[in-house]
DNA sequence: CTGAAAGCGCTTACAG
DNA sequence: CTGAAAGCGCTTACAG
């Protein structure tokens, strides 16, 4: 029978050490000025008692607190994955334990996972906000006097730390790249155009396909949820054009992989009759057939750096506020190897 | 300049609304027996100074929880994703909110998650525990008083709530498949027989090939890390036996896009070669060339199933112990399409 | 190292 | 509905 027996508390250890309440309190928290003896006495006394250190108490009392929230928008894009790998294995060493939450892009879940946050007390946020953040939401965050760092996406007009790609950069390499193979119809797919994620990268398109004076064509820039399946619908309505594109740029790896098999459904082979792109470099994108051309964004880095952002605001909320911006890199793989000059004329 | 400006109390919006303090627990506790206009009073002060409820000292008076720790062993398996949707979505309606641990199949990360998870005074566990638990930690998590549920994998001789999946029935639909279309040297990858998981799916096949007469043959069940880098590996191993299988099981979806792509990494072509089937049916493997033939196991209804567990069982520690076991289906993809009676003699 | 007191922000229990 | 008191399990601050 399992009997509902009330909680051990760091007083009980102290009676049962024989030391005072204070004493016993240093003593779980490490402190240096004990007596090993006296230590060993406690250290003895609690594992016979079976005491659990309360750190809600502990932090109520000095005002602190051991956890951090993290917001992301798809736990199901392994982009995220990755990234709660890094902020994870960061923040375990500082002690924190994080309490996780996920938006699925919306606003309102946004704002309700903020709440319940807020009022558990957590000591700092790391938040991938979602696409379309309103005026609100911007607002709330803005009188928030919880450290809060942004990652992944950006908010306009909010002076925050914040860790991120240059995705400016990698789009433009990724259309440079396409250039370079020929294409000069090329197809920008994916994404929401609310989010700063969307607009940098809808920059570099823009970037490379001027210089190389080719001219923007809005009918082939097409939004789309940013999941597998969002990809196949945005390039059914691609292939039905009169003039579709010789190679399509995708917002990320999930929508590419969505884009390609699309394509197979129309019996298209990507890498062959259209060339993709994707954005992200998940584990998978290595492993589809055919392998997918990426930019690899380095995502367990950027969790990382969020949590190490996140804990530096955290002991310091004045320190200046820290931008982190990584450099995407090319990978080159074989959905994008073939040359396609014949196709032009 | 952000003020560094101290919580907002109870107390000050009791006094700011004219009320005593009772009276505004009792409001934002939403309790019906206030009259309306008192009610009006204090939300509007609630919401002029900008009141956040502190739902950490209000467990710890009244020695509840609304905190959940979910604990499980990778969060890059889309299983796990799919898993954790399920949990959430349940779990927010509940009012709940999650701690996420990951204990990368490691006995001793699942010991350090546990003791900060309870330091931080959860409410209850949702645990999917790692494969080889040493006894040590079945000890311990047999006095633990926190209400527990595991969930995907068992652990033996301990007496909890319990949400998974009949793996042995999975596994033997899937041997049979593959008996059906001609195989009888039937290959099982990936896993480790240390976890019930793997046991269960061991169980099945075995299970399917006596029934068809067939001989067990160690030297083609592999063990591997649960990962798409373990298939890879192990099945090269396989190919390189001087008498290879014509079919392989594998312990899970992403053993098999492992697995096939070693296959095409050796020139051979998985769904025409050798025939392949995973388990779990994450979304990518209907997306994968070949599509793979697999188990579905509603991993998303495992975890909000498990969510209902452990919410039940922080409203009554005394209940019934829950055993849920889902059933398996088989879901028949292009990877395991084509009947090879040609290649046995 | 001890000991007594106060306090973190709530809820509880109760007399009015 | 009010008001005063006690307590959840700690830490803080201080005199000894």
């Amino acid at each position: 029978m399992k009997t509902k027996r009330s909680r051990v508390t760091l007083q009980d250890v102290a009676k049962h050490a024989g030391v005072s309440r204070s004493t016993a309190s240093l003593i779980v928290r490490g402190s240096s000025t004990i007596a090993v003896n006296t230590r060993r006495k406690v250290l003895a006394s609690i594992r016979e008692l079976g005491y659990v250190y309360d750190r809600v108490a502990a932090n109520m009392r000095s005002q602190s607190s051991s956890t951090v929230g993290v917001i992301i928008t798809d736990i199901a894009n392994p982009f995220f994955s990755e990234f709660l790998v890094g902020v994870h294995r960061t923040l375990e060493e500082t002690g924190y334990i994080e309490f996780l939450g996920t938006t699925f892009d919306l606003d309102t879940k946004q704002d309700r996972i903020l709440s319940t946050m807020l009022e558990h007390r957590v000591g700092g946020i790391i938040l991938c906000p979602v696409s379309n953040s309103s005026a609100e939401t911007i607002e709330r965050l803005k009188k928030l006097d919880v450290p809060i760092v942004h990652a992944v996406r950006e908010l306009p007009k909010l002076q925050c730390d914040y860790v991120g790609i240059d995705y400016t950069a990698g789009a433009q390499i990724s259309v440079n790249h396409l250039i370079q193979k020929g294409h000069r119809r090329i197809s920008f797919i994916g994404g929401s155009s609310g989010s700063s994620a969307w607009k940098e990268r809808m920059q570099g398109y823009e970037n490379g396909l001027k210089k190389s004076g080719i001219e923007i064509d809005e009918s082939i820039i097409i939004e789309s949820p940013v999941t597998r399946e969002g990809g196949m619908v945005a390039v059914h309505h691609i292939l039905s054009q009169q003039n579709p594109p010789t190679a399509i740029f995708c917002y990320n790896d999930l929508v590419a992989l969505g884009v390609m098999q699309g394509l197979r459904d129309a019996k298209v082979t990507p890498g062959e009759d259209i060339a993709v792109v994707g954005f992200d470099n998940v584990q998978e994108s290595s492993l589809y057939t055919p392998s997918l051309t990426t930019v690899n964004v380095f995502a367990r880095l950027i969790g990382s750096q969020a949590a190490n952002l996140i804990h530096q605001r955290m002991l310091d909320q004045d320190r200046d506020i820290q931008r982190i911006i990584l450099q995407p890199e090319l990978v080159t793989r074989r959905s994008s190897e073939n040359y396609i000059r014949e196709k032009i004329l």
